[in-house]
DNA sequence: GGACGTGGGAGACAGATGAGCAACAAGAAC
DNA sequence: GTTCTTGTTGCTCATCTGTCTCCCACGTCC
């Protein structure tokens, strides 16, 4: 049980030494020649008394404050951002820093967001992780600069931050591939009308993928909605109405997936063995809880928060040179998670 | 733009001034006599400098961070805690102040969450704010005591802590309440099977609900199962198996009326015509996911967490006092969201 | 010419770290 | 035996960046 009035000094005191020394024994300090048994004194009374250093002092002292700042767009809307923010907060404290975290809004001014970086910079972050909620360009406040900065989810306009960005294109490979394995031949898929990277890779490597599987990828069905419940149903309503319709359809994400859920539902489509389903995301609210459970693609949120902390760490500690990864954005994979709605296609 | 490499010995050498000066214009020290002149360069100096003060001299020299700690339990696991989150960074930037998060598990020892709590009062938060993801009684770190603190989210054991809660049974009749008023007379209630507050209140305001409106409250059909979808799924067979099925559901959350709704399209029984359901916890990604639209009942999620950080300010600022609110628990109502499950009951 | 008002500065302080120095004992050199 | 060297041990003092409590200088008023 620790006692905060309890200060370096009453160690000091009640072990009949310097605060140098105490400091000294308690940080290990290499240079540093005490006794053995002044060293034990000192450690002896500093644990009775439960001092533990204040480290705001330490910090000003030292220039490190072993704080690091999120910012995180959005926090509440999606549900990834946890994620994000428990992949951070244990490649964190595993090695002695603590997050301090600022939320954002994606839609907020860049002064706005500048301000959330400069409050950041006046508490003496040693880094700051810019986490945003889903892949996209991002303009970034230009003080990001001041300290070793990461960038989570995103690319920046400028290009010039590390960054950490989902396997987009390895995922829906994934996704399709699941699909061709099982025998589908008449793969469809649904897209999001976004302008996002992620729309634009997705289907680039839906019909890539077709296509290496000797299958006509530029002639797959495909159809586009906004990227919701309602959107997905919509859109599969189309292309299950299509002559010759698809047995195996890829979605852009679980809520459209599980729109289509319905679209099949309503048809008297049986998933899998009428349509087989997979979408992306692994929204576990929705993937796990559908039924049949939805096979997807899951994000990396843990994975990448963890991963720019631990780069950020390292180049606060002069282990890495941020500018150098800098020049490409670090891709961690997608992996598929593998439920009950793919099966092969009937007859 | 700021340069964090000006201190507020620059600003007073570029204004020629000394820094004792300097702060007491910043700071608009009450009793310090300056001419307006002065007051003028000065700022404007400090303005052209791009100064800032370093919190942590700033902290260090007046025992006051502005920042409160954030222990929050199973930050990943439910969507909750982003709203929480969110609460509390809004009204706590409001007042100037910061948040530390930690992420600690609800199952961690309590040794692990007392290491957490020391880890904040470390770094000398002002208050901190233990935020648990569900409605339960909670054994707290002992070293919690020493800043003020408030408890989101669950009453302690011990008693002692001001804490804001969810208003259980108000929520729960406003939801019995909605079928009600749509003029149902067979109304069942799918219970949890957790031993928590929630569970044992749900089921009496469910109860004591149909009683007040002259109907058999002890009579009404309940069925207990973990409130996960195949629970939901599993216990609404069994209720619409009873002769005399009830017309009107009420769940537990939104999950077991996930489940419900696929027993009702299983049973080819259509929502809302044939059964109406309401829900609890207002999950978006589920509610209003649902087709149709799940009625349910929101948990205050924002408000509780804005409710907190608003009373512990006031207590780090000596506003008010927390032993007195810790008498208690505040609790916070929890609004009906209407959507479209529910109806009138057919003929 | 002492009291008082005005404008602003000096220095202690918050709680640590770190470079360099002092005190002392033991052994070496003469 | 005295002085010098060297190693051991731990302390002094400056530093980090602000805040805050006196205190001082100077002019004026009666």
């Amino acid at each position: 049980m620790s006692n905060k009035n309890i200060g370096i000094k009453d160690v000091a005191i009640a072990a009949g030494v310097s605060v140098t020394t105490v400091s000294h024994v308690l940080n290990e300090v290499s240079y540093a020649r005490i006794s053995p048994e002044t060293r034990d004194k000192v450690r002896t009374i500093s644990e009775q008394l439960g001092y533990g250093p204040n480290r705001l002092a330490q910090a000003l002292r030292t220039q490190r404050t072993g704080m690091l700042g999120l910012v995180s767009e959005d926090i509440a809307t999606t549900p990834h951002a946890g994620r994000i923010i428990l992949g951070a907060d244990e490649a964190a404290r595993a090695r002695g820093y603590n997050l301090m975290i600022i939320n954002t809004s994606g839609s907020a001014s860049i002064e706005s967001r500048q301000a959330d970086v400069e409050t950041l910079l006046d508490r003496r972050v040693d880094g700051i992780l810019y986490a945003t909620m889903y892949h996209r360009n991002v303009e970034l406040p230009a003080n990001l600069g001041s300290v070793p900065s990461v960038l989570v989810d995103s690319v920046a306009t400028g290009g010039n931050i590390t960054a950490v960005i989902p396997d987009e294109e390895g995922g829906a490979r994934a996704a399709v591939g699941a699909l061709l394995e099982a025998g589908h031949t008449r793969v469809g898929f649904i897209n999001n009308t976004d302008d996002v990277p992620a729309t634009r890779q997705r289907l680039q490597a839906f019909r890539a993928t077709l296509t290496e599987a000797g299958l006509d990828g530029d002639a797959a069905p495909v159809e586009s909605e906004v990227s919701e419940v309602q959107g997905g149903y919509e859109a599969a309503r189309r292309i299950l109405a299509r002559e010759n319709p698809p047995t195996g359809l890829f979605c852009y994400n679980d809520r459209i997936a599980m729109g289509a859920y319905r679209a099949a539902a309503e048809l008297g489509l049986t998933i899998p063995a009428d349509l087989s389903v997979v979408g992306f995301d692994d929204q576990e609210l929705i993937a796990a809880n559908l039924h049949p459970g939805l096979t997807t693609v899951a994000l990396p949120h843990y994975e990448m928060g963890a991963w720019a902390i631990e780069h950020l760490i390292d180049a606060v500690e002069g282990k890495t040179d941020l500018t150098l990864m800098a020049l490409h954005p670090t891709i961690l994979s997608c992996p598929l998670v593998r439920r009950d709605s793919i099966t092969a296609p009937r007859q």
